[in-house]
DNA sequence: TAATCCATGTAACGGGTTACATGATTGC
DNA sequence: GCAATCATGTAACCCGTTACATGGATTA
């Protein structure tokens, strides 16, 4: 049981979906590729973590959707009280600002421009998220869901994601002001 | 030639250092051990992007130093100007929160407030560096260092790691805030 | 006397990416 | 016609961590 197993059942713990689901939705929090994702499923279900239903779709490929069983809810519980690890973050851009004076202007502006673009469309991504989450039924009419609502923890994610975005754009903004166009 | 070697040639760009330095100072940018690490300056040292010189010490162990060869220094130019790889970031505690109705009030505070200490000791750290960079040669007596100068980079990147700390900080004590402590 | 720092390395293993493989439907 | 989306899987490879290995100096 590793940290993506856990992050799976932790997407089931919502609602069931199947495999081409859970890769998709668990990027945000735990980049992942199909390849690793089946395999692991495979692993789970073997384990009784996790089980699935065979659905046939018409029009589309067939489908195994996948849900918690009751020793897959008691190993989300025990894993939430174990130590957390420390976040890991890398990020190739960090490395190529650390030797930025020896690289030209032009190369440095056009870095940070595809960064401050990459954020701009990742801040849309997370509107529309927040959007998403306030339609779902059950959303409260006023105010953020409580604690024990099952949308809680989506809402503070996406609240970070937001600030987090907020904050790097920022500093983007602020390194492209320290380094004026050449005429 | 993958990103950690780049990484290496990045300090390297900047100064000598040994393989045990390296280690050390790539942490906050790209995580990496010492057993990753050595081998790869073995490769980097036989492709002749580095070479090293033999340094003994006296209550010390004798060190290889580092530095960058001509083609070393061109392989950082033709990197700098490649396409950046999105940053990927990690975090078991946002896959804990995604979950987080389902675990225990008392679970839930306890996560938060492990990850706020963290966050401030972060800080402190980050605060010692900058006061560090501050106090090296070169450092101009008021305002920033210009783009060009050497320690332009290592500025930014603190002042970046602060401008994030304080973020995640926010976010932490806001989502306390929704968590009162249970009588 | 045990732990930590400096300093270097190798071996085994698990995590993650890329590529290979298949196939129907929908939209440009 | 070509690319993308849905849907699942395997194989090869590279990246990264843990553990094994050594050894003197300093510090608690």
């Amino acid at each position: 049981m590793n940290t993506l197993s856990y992050g799976l059942l932790s997407l089931l713990a919502q609602s069931s979906y199947s495999g081409y689901d859970l890769m998709l939705r668990i990027q945000p929090f735990w980049p992942a590729k199909h390849s690793q994702i089946y395999p692991l499923l495979a692993k789970l279900e073997q384990e009784d973590y996790i089980r699935f239903e065979l659905v046939p779709q018409r029009d589309k490929p067939d489908k195994k959707v996948y849900s918690l069983t009751g020793k897959g809810q008691e190993a989300l519980k025990d894993w939430f009280d174990q130590p957390t690890a420390e976040p890991a973050l890398r990020d190739e851009m960090m490395l190529k600002v650390f030797c930025m004076s020896y690289a030209d202007r032009e190369s440095a502006r056009k870095m940070l421009a595809d960064r401050l673009a990459y954020h701009k469309e990742q801040r849309r991504k997370y509107e529309h998220k927040l959007a998403e989450l306030k339609e779902r039924e059950g959303w409260p009419e006023a105010g953020l869901p409580a604690p024990s609502h099952p949308l809680f923890g989506a809402y503070l994610l996406t609240r970070k994601a937001i600030m987090s975005n907020e904050t790097n754009t920022e500093w983007c903004k602020w390194v492209l002001s320290l380094l004026p166009e050449a005429d």
